[in-house]
DNA sequence: CTCTGTGCAAAGCGTTTGCAAACGA
DNA sequence: TCGTTTGCAAACGCTTTGCACAGAG
């Protein structure tokens, strides 16, 4: 019983293999698409479904213990729930980081503007990766 | 010839009747869903196509004349090409606005901690409009 | 007149559903 | 053991494609 066995049953989700391993994929990339979990899957369980998967994520999006990360000109990635933080993207190499940002003067000038109650800010930045550039 | 034929042209898209309504639809309604594009644009053209729909939003996409917006939990809409701004929905009514906030300083250091040569940035902001309070 | 756009029908693709067998607790 | 999960196959819904005709320039 390794530590995301614990985890998982927090948010009221049986410790399957199936499940502890698309944990396991989670933490290991920080972001990945369906696909590519479909495809890391399958080298440790060779005839996963992909309805596996779908229900799976899900379940687990229902349970928030995972989040979706809607990116433009990309597949929504999904990742595990972790601290409010904003993301990164590269346009090159297609690399995605998080970052935590202070956004609370943007969102409180926000709230003035618009008169919204403001519970959740989404950032998604766009650009060159060092390495890229 | 209204004021968009010759908008349209600028984009190298020819300006026919179903772009026209499109352009009108987007202009009016700020934000739109293919859904309810097509049902707006049913009552202009009662034998529309969603083919047509679909074909010219990917090509006006591709023209940078419109844009697509994607937020969380919600289809995407599209808007047409404007200056940069950020927008804030309603979780309520699902309310969609435009607001234009200063993000040089949360965008200098998102740059300064990453390393990344940022181009663009996409926030959406959710919470609850007056309104709906 | 020429080339592009439209509408229709079919195809494509990602995602969901129903079900019987397998499995976790 | 009991309720949940898995894998498969079929169904689904949104989007794209091919084609003949219509329309913009």
């Amino acid at each position: 019983m390794n530590n995301y066995t614990e985890i998982l049953r927090q948010h009221n989700l049986k410790a399957t293999p199936q499940r502890l391993e698309i944990t396991n994929a989670l933490y290991t990339k920080g972001h990945i698409n369906i696909e590519n979990l479909y495809d890391m899957m399958l080298k440790k369980f060779s005839s996963i479904s992909l309805a596996t998967i779908y229900k799976n994520i899900n379940l687990m999006l229902e349970a928030s213990f995972i989040q979706e990360v809607k990116i433009p000109n990309k597949k929504s990635v999904y990742e595990l729930t972790k601290e409010t933080h904003s993301h990164i993207v590269c346009d090159t190499c297609g690399d995605i980081m998080d970052i935590d940002l202070d956004l609370d003067t943007v969102v409180s000038n926000a709230a003035q503007t618009s008169h919204y109650k403001i519970k959740k800010s989404d950032l998604v930045l766009l650009g060159t990766c060092k390495n890229c550039q």
